[in-house]
RNA sequence: GGGCGGGUAGCUCAGUUGGGAGAGCACCGGCCUUACAAGCCGGGGGUCACAGGUUCGAUCCCUGUUCCGCCUACCA
């Protein structure tokens, strides 16, 4: 068989190719109905707004590793796609559009607007899955789904019924995170608090019977206009007995008490705090406490309200300023201090949040997180790393109940239905006719839609069919691994915990894989407005999806953050075209073969085939351990460092000779190359789709596609250490000859003379049969071996374990130089023999640590004694030489 | 306030039953050797943050200090 390739990869020319070679073979889709030990995932759905940037580069990559070695492996596959509609997220780029367009939503209405986003989604919420396709992502897009389909619809609606009917969801007012610009509730966990300069403002309220003051401080002024009540601590001697007073509120000049109750701090200002029940989380458990009244002061657009009195239509941020100024001219302000404190913002358009009064719908959550708790850990579900655990435990065991209505119209809008006329509500998971109270048909349904990740919560079995009880669900749940970034940890995987173990029995995912996240070389979250994105798009433009994917991999060191540079992608396009290199190579010399790249196994073969097969057994080893425990990167590694150091620099080299003569050895070796390349391309195969299948194909193998072909396993059986051993010597001889060579600035191309000393006359034979390779790889011209050698008085020499390598350099020598390479060699052992023979020396040790410890030092403080006489020796004639 | 992760070569980072410190990039010297200059051969470079402790022996285990990063929390 005859091959062209190019000198270089041009990863553009074949990626395209193989993506449809096998989506048009399916060989992506999972069947469930065959037998077979199952593996699956499921992606974490990448919002429809998205498009591909590094973090989700990495996620998938790491997936589809997964994904592609177990398919291999055998197991019956499968990885389930899909995206989130991303409630706040979509509904904030259609506004833009339509501000953009002169118009609103409300202009619109409700319907209209609904269509709109569903519009948008059609057009422009393919992005990522294309790009994700581009990846290399081997979903099986056959099952392909979305979180507003009607199946997810209606598994969100028989959650959200049962869990009603349970009483483990509830409605209510509530003090909640209120968006002032997207006019919602957001969840605890979706307020993101910043280190911001403030004031504190410390202010006078006048006692109403009596001609003093009290001094309270506040970060936010215009709350006080809410105030119901000012707290002081029962135990605080100052104030004993002053429960029950009534203060004069400046500027509304209403009356509040004084209340007592434990939650104020003594030592806080001056140790009496304005209680505001509608707009602080603390003040509204006090008031709760105390039966205070609620007063909400302000309009869900952050304005005042009419009971701000004469603050009312002022924006909240221009009533405190107007506020101040007031409690200025009255001389009710003490004065202004500043602080530095964290101001909670909206987590998708950074607006302050306000802490707000509303009627919100709350999950219960308590009864939820105990057994997701119990299941982590008594290890159904494996976090990795482990130390993530404790991060699950600690969010878990001190959860809050959950916020999850929105007052946003692009979501699951909740089953509840409100009677015009006797206003009864009804929670159904079928859109009632009529009222089952009075019968009237005057139903209204609630305007509020669900949190995002409350769909999300129900994604692995969503997907999967439920609430139908589908083959599909019966074979794939629980899934195999999640893999995600620990950012949504609580936003997702352990609300997943919860509503799997709820509603299906059995936790979601045998383990949950935690990877680092992607920063800039400086550290720094990668964002656009900081500019300093890296695009997997370019990288894959630029230097081949398979670069990328590697170098994502050989990055996945667990527990960090990563800090990728862009030269780093480089380093792995060149390992793409060592292997491209390598893989001509192997054609090149295919010309006249006639097997396979299957083992031929009657073959008399030779040491350098027996030692490429026993690494190759130890890399396919290797390769499988990192896979197995999520190490990515040593699994990454291993197969790089054994294509590159050990088949390429080692193997193709030593394989020349017999390659490049017509003997009978040339069939042998060039079975073991094609064998051995084919199996390397397979161990890449996951990491590397593309430039595999590529070259793959170009072999004379067995199958359709190398993403179907078995994972090379090792087996133990076929380790050889005895050979391993015996080329390690040959590689060393080798490897001593190049650095006289290279140390001496001898030119590469001039062939040399090669005495070898013996000490041993067992290993002469074994030399001498791999002297070949030797004489090739050193370029040696004669070569003489035995236990008499004779040294010349002119040579360069280095000194192995029972080896002395001498090379006669007659005419040639330059004695400065190798006085130099001996003395730096002296050095060295030098250092170490100090080091070993300080501790075998010392009593203590000798007598404590295990023999074999002991003995093993010894031997090579012994050796390395040796190699010391040896060379000082040597160096004695060189210096003699000088003179 | 509480918790977690980290500090190893110039840079980015690996390194578990505690026993001779590694990789990639960068650097220096030499090579277009018929797969590959995106390459080949050779080389230099580290008190493993600091201080104690346990141990015959610590980059690794324990304690403290310090610096960096992240998560979390109701100090107005």
């Amino acid at each position: 068989m005859t091959v062209e390739l190019d000198k270089k990869y041009h990863p553009e020319s074949v990626e395209e190719r193989w993506t449809q070679f096998w989506t048009e073979n399916r060989f992506y889709h999972a069947d469930e109905t065959r037998a077979g030990e199952t593996f699956s995932i499921v992606i974490p759905p990448p919002n429809i707004t998205g498009s591909l940037h590094i973090g989700h580069a990495f996620n998938n990559t790491l997936q589809d590793i997964l994904t592609r070695w177990k398919r291999m492996l055998g197991f019956n596959t499968l990885w389930q796609p899909g995206t989130d509609h991303a409630g706040i997220a979509t509904q904030n780029v259609v506004e833009r559009q339509l501000h953009a367009e002169g118009t609103n939503r409300d202009t619109l209405g409700r319907e209209a607007f609904v269509q709109r986003v569903w519009k948008w989604r059609d057009e422009s919420g393919g992005t990522i899955n294309t790009q994700l396709r581009k990846l290399g992502c081997s979903l099986d897009w056959e099952r392909d789904r979305f979180t507003m389909d009607e199946g997810l619809s209606k598994a969100v609606r028989e959650v959200f019924v049962s869990l009603y009917e349970e009483g483990l969801i509830y409605k209510g007012d509530y003090l909640i995170n209120w968006c002032p610009r997207c006019h919602t509730a957001l969840s605890d966990l979706e307020v993101e608090y910043q280190e911001t300069q403030g004031h504190l403002y410390h202010i006078k309220y006048l006692f109403k019977d009596e001609d003093r003051s009290l001094t309270i401080a506040t970060t936010r002024p215009e709350t006080l206009l809410g105030d119901t009540a000012v707290a002081v601590n029962p135990e605080d001697e100052r104030y004993r007995g002053l429960k029950g007073t009534l203060l004069i509120l400046p500027a509304l000049g209403r009356e509040i008490p004084i209340i007592e109750d434990g939650y104020v701090d003594v030592s806080f200002g001056s140790g009496a705090l304005k209680v505001t029940p509608a707009h602080d989380p603390n003040d509204f458990e006090i008031g709760r406490r105390h039966n205070l009244p609620l007063i909400n002061v302000m309009n869900i657009d952050g304005t005042m309200n009419e009971n701000a009195g004469p603050y009312q239509g002022l924006d909240r941020m221009e009533c405190r300023k107007k506020l101040v100024e007031e409690l200025k001219s009255n001389d009710l302000l003490v004065n202004i201090e500043n602080l530095n404190h964290s101001v909670g913002h909206c987590y998708r358009c950074r607006t302050v949040i306000e802490p707000y009064v509303s009627k919100q719908w709350f999950v219960k959550t308590k009864p939820l997180a105990e057994p997701a708790v119990e299941a982590v850990r008594n290890g159904t579900t494996r976090i990795v790393p482990k130390f993530w655990e404790n991060t699950y435990f600690e969010w878990m065991e001190n959860i809050r109940d959950w916020c999850i209505s929105r007052q946003i119209w692009w979501g699951h809008q909740i089953p509840a239905w409100h009677c015009g006329k006797c206003g009864t509500m009804t929670v159904a998971r079928e859109t009632p006719k009529s009222c089952p109270d009075c019968g009237s048909e005057e139903l209204e349904q609630e305007s509020d839609v669900l949190d995002t990740w409350f769909s999300s919560a129900l994604w692995p079995f969503s997907t999967l069919g439920w609430p139908e009880k589908t083959k599909t669900l019966e074979k794939y749940y629980p899934t195999s691994v999640l893999c995600t970034g620990f950012d949504i940890l609580f936003f997702w995987v352990a609300r997943m915990m919860m509503m799997g173990l709820k509603f299906m029995g059995e936790v979601p995912f045998r383990h949950v894989y935690i990877h680092a996240l992607i920063r800039d070389a400086e550290g720094q979250k990668m964002s656009k407005t900081k500019g300093n994105v890296i695009d997997p798009l370019d990288m894959m433009k630029t230097c081949g999806t398979d670069a990328l994917r590697f170098t994502l991999a050989a990055f996945a060191a667990q527990g960090r953050d990563i800090k990728l540079a862009e030269d780093r992608i480089e380093g792995y396009r060149n390992f793409c075209n060592k292997i491209w290199n390598a893989s001509r190579f192997v054609l090149m010399n295919l010309e006249d073969y006639r097997g396979t790249c299957k083992l031929d196994q009657s073959a008399d073969r030779s040491p350098a085939d027996r030692w490429i097969l026993s690494r190759l057994n130890n890399a396919c080893r290797e390769v499988h351990k990192g896979l197995e425990a999520y190490n990515f990167n040593e699994a990454a590694m291993a197969a790089y460092k054994f294509v590159w150091n050990e088949f390429c620099d080692w193997y193709i080299e030593l394989s020349k000779s017999s390659l490049f003569q017509s003997g009978s050895q040339k069939q042998v070796t060039q079975n073991v190359l094609v064998h051995v390349l084919e199996a390397s391309l397979r161990l890449l195969h996951p990491f590397m789709p593309f430039i595999t299948e590529e070259i793959w194909q170009k072999l004379p193998k067995e199958g359709s596609s190398i993403m179907m072909a078995p994972f090379p396993i090792y087996e133990e059986a076929k380790e050889d250490p005895k050979t391993e051993k015996d080329l390690a010597l040959v590689m060393d001889i080798i490897t001593s000859v190049r650095n006289i060579r290279g140390e001496m600035n001898l030119n590469p191309g001039l062939a040399l003379n090669l005495l070898i000393k013996l000490e041993d006359p067992e290993t002469g034979p074994m030399i001498t049969k791999n002297i070949k390779y030797i004489m090739e790889l050193a370029r040696v011209r004669e070569f003489d071996i035995g236990l008499s050698i004779e040294k010349p008085k002119v040579a360069a020499s280095s000194v192995l374990n029972g080896i002395d390598i001498i090379v006669p350099l007659e005419g040639i020598m330059n004695f400065r130089e190798e006085k130099n390479r001996i003395e730096k060699e002296l050095k060295k052992i030098e250092k170490d023999i100090i080091v070993l023979s300080k501790k075998l020396s010392n009593q203590n040790f000798i007598e404590k640590a295990p023999p074999e410890v002991i003995e093993k030092d010894t031997q090579r403080q012994q050796a390395l004694c040796q190699k010391q006489t040896k060379l000082k020796a040597h160096l004695k004639t060189i210096e003699q030489a000088i003179r």
